[in-house]
DNA sequence: TCTGTTTTTGAGCGTTCACTCAAGGTATAA
DNA sequence: TTATACCTTGAGTGAACGCTCAAAAACAGA
């Protein structure tokens, strides 16, 4: 009996990711979330409640899609370890690489940024993200010390946090206007953090 | 003949970069700048032109202070390097203090991660800002490498992105909810990173 | 005290904000 | 085909936005 929905559900945060990534959330207007969803007020409210509720699931899409992009890219390496330093080279080399993302800065951390002090439902789902991240790190960072790739005495979550903290540092500096050389050799210099943490035998 | 203001010019800016820092520019209404600043609009807009004029005067006044606290941080140290380490772990402890400032992360990382897609002259300037800063952090390690801490080989302007990044990370995980013995460890731990940096002889 | 200049004031400007809802359209099931 | 349920539409809501300006208030010099 009922009419199904004409939009893709799917199709449709991402494009309200997109936007949210690049403008963040004061900075997109529902004018301009209706142009980029192609969507009128009344089916986005009825599909996702306000702009607080869009941009919450947005930000949960693009939570989700980091966590599938780290376990994929994660899969194909041996050593943790090596793994991580390349994933910290990877970041680099793709927020170098011209716009081929909405922004080279995290959403997470433009949103963590943003709504600490405006918005305490987004904030506290930023920071729930974050934590999770620095879980999927530890735990990748337990694995390591199982294999003996890391000292056994190594505080894993504390190591993670470092590397969380690379990742912010990472960019967020490449929203500045660096060369794509710049943003690499900052990219292998933090992957060259983790050299001092591995076991060498 | 005249009438003077009645107004104190600096200590209205130093009002306008704690409400700015707290909540961003879009998140700063003309309404809260007038009850922070206590002026009406008029003054305001006589004062500094406009919202964004205003929030360039903070930003820049921000800068300045960051800058001082730098200089006169780095005066008592006769090691460079040691004195940048210190710096690192000022910052993490002076975050992992209850409120003694408007925000733990940088107003400048802010407006630069804000305004990027959103106010190119605000984004413009939080770039140059953070340029000149990283300019600072090579001609101190210059410095350094002329005093012999660091090897003669060593690539300052490269190194002084890499603390810069640091700092970022440092105070936008800050931002999170962590304790104060992760934050400060994350500061020692940025800190350690310089130690494959110096000449040990 | 009076005059001239400047500052302060706040009501209110037009615009945009996030959001609503009655009306009309479109699919499915009978 | 008809009935029924749902979806889409877009003009319009009150509130908040950044900002203006004529009038009132406050000072310094004559």
């Amino acid at each position: 009996m009922p009419r199904p929905p004409s939009y893709d559900r799917d199709a449709a945060l991402a494009k309200a990711v997109s936007l949210f990534w690049n403008k963040g959330y004061h900075g997109s207007s529902m004018k301009q979330i209706e142009q980029a969803l192609d969507m009128r007020p009344g089916s986005i409210y009825a599909t996702f409640g306000s702009k607080d509720g869009l941009f919450s699931e947005a930000l949960a899409s693009y939570a989700r899609q980091g966590g599938a992009d780290l376990s994929e890219h994660m899969a194909s390496y041996d050593s943790i370890v090596e793994g991580l330093q390349a994933y910290l080279r990877n970041i680099a080399s793709s927020c170098a690489d011209v716009d081929c993302a909405p922004a080279r800065a995290c959403l997470i951390v433009k949103t963590l940024l943003e709504a600490s002090s405006t918005n305490p439902a987004l904030y506290s789902q930023a920071q729930s993200v974050l934590a999770a991240i620095e879980t999927s790190f530890a735990e990748l960072l337990e694995s390591a010390k199982n294999q003996g790739e890391i000292a056994a005495k190594t505080d894993c979550r504390r190591l993670a946090r470092l590397i969380q903290g690379q990742i912010m540092g990472l960019r967020s500096m490449a929203e500045r206007n660096l060369s794509a050389t710049e943003v690499k050799q900052l990219g292998d210099d933090m992957a060259a953090i983790l050299e001092a943490y591995k076991v060498h035998n």
